[in-house]
DNA sequence: CGGCATGTTGACCATATTCAATTGAAGTGG
DNA sequence: CCACTTCAATTGAATATGGTCAACATGCCG
């Protein structure tokens, strides 16, 4: 139920994140604070750049869940991303003019606007944001060559499961309650699976005995399963100490 | 037969890559060279890095083809990344200890260890190489989402042939005549197909007429007809003019 | 109450996998 | 130079997995 909007107290979610792996001047904290001024509300499915568009901004999302999805020519859809408070949207389009994705809001979601120049200004202040800046790049790739091999190597069961681990473990991670805002259509989208089969995966998993439905919310009945099912592998979330500590 | 060995000239690759995209001083061209010192042979197969190794080294790839893979507990295979010269191994592994893929060469290779540490000294000296990096990281992840969407949205078909189109573009791009030094085993792992689904797919896009194989060479017949199918979108892969000059 | 979006189910179909046999090409040693 | 081995590629047959289409159910919101 609550994926949405609040965060009225403009505490950093970045300075918690960075400081998990190093110490921070009061001078760092200032820059990084200057990302997250200025939050804007986007309602459910509000595009904060389309695909194609010209865009010299970043996003750092305060609250709710953002994505990034990519249409193909045929009309198919891919959802590239996930993004949960605290992420930064668009760092890998950092170098390009254009969007190569449409970024959006899947709940709610409070997030602020900062130029794309305003990290290139962190980079010339601070070697030690930005190696942090860069370990952030790093580990979203680490999602993604997890997704690659997700959607790769893994049938529709072990796939949709590993996908439930992972949010469950990146929620935690934030201390977040489980959930799960997202529709079956979306889902199959993210997964490479149809909206259809997703469904009926659902149930399997149901029956299984690891999930279960109640009034329209999802809940994990069987951790230790779903991990052992899906072959998940903790360490790619893991924040310390597999994170160097700068 | 010659992604072998050669450059035997100590021309640095990394120079002309970032001067495509911005102007370096004397001093920034220094620390790039000394990121391609000590070049060490490695034959075909060898291991770079293994998976779950203690690694403190990346790896700037001088010659011959490179890449990242990951086995699933079940003894599946997914390759990550196809390496070219050019490109640097680990990047996405800086903030870790040990190496979440196995890094190896898939032809005989010539590659240049350095420490990870190097690369933050790096950032301390010059942002502008800092902001090269991190673009570098980002057409890497660039790559990795068409990966996503490849695998996640394509049939066999179109796969393949998206894939050959990626592999043409970039061997373009570095002035590199068309190989595909890889088995279709490892061309399986890397398109989530099996390897007997590769050599059906390959017939198939023989009859098209899009491909030809001589000699145990293979080659391009009709370049725009893979594009095609393949719903390529070049956008992602373009040095200039999308990527910023900075 | 009605309308729309989302989820569920069944029947059928398409796509890709698996297994096993065979062919082919590239060394290796006699 | 010719077996002989080995590994990769090819082919066919049977099977599995997931997709598509269409009908229907459910829930939410106005």
């Amino acid at each position: 139920m609550d994926s949405t909007v609040k965060a009225p107290d403009n505490r950093s979610l970045l300075i918690p994140q960075f400081e998990n792996i190093s110490t921070l001047s009061d001078r760092e904290m200032t820059l990084l604070q200057a990302l997250e001024q200025d939050a804007r509300h986007y309602p459910v499915n509000a595009t904060l750049t389309a695909e194609g568009e010209f865009s010299d901004r970043l996003f750092m999302l305060k609250s709710g869940w953002a994505c990034a999805t990519r249409i193909l020519a045929d009309g198919q859809r891919q959802v590239l991303d996930i993004f949960l408070p605290g992420q930064i949207l668009g760092l890998r389009e950092m170098g390009m003019r254009h969007s190569l994705t449409e970024f959006y809001a899947m709940t709610d979601a409070l997030a602020c606007p900062f130029p794309k120049q305003r990290l290139t200004e962190i980079f010339e202040q601070s070697p030690k944001l930005t190696d942090l800046f860069f370990l952030a790049m790093a580990r979203e790739q680490s999602m993604l060559i997890e997704r690659v091999t997700n959607i790769g190597r893994r049938n529709a069961l072990e796939r949709l499961a590993h996908f439930i681990v992972e949010i469950k473990v990146r929620l935690t991670l934030r201390n977040m309650p489980f959930e799960l805002p997202i529709n079956q259509s979306m889902l199959g989208d993210t997964l490479g699976l149809s909206s259809v089969h997703i469904s009926r995966t659902f149930k399997q998993l149901k029956t299984l005995g690891l999930l279960d439905h109640q009034n329209g919310n999802l809940h994990i009945l069987d951790l230790e399963g779903l991990i052992e099912l899906s072959g998940f592998d903790r360490a790619y979330l893991d924040t310390s100490p597999e994170w160097t500590r700068l």
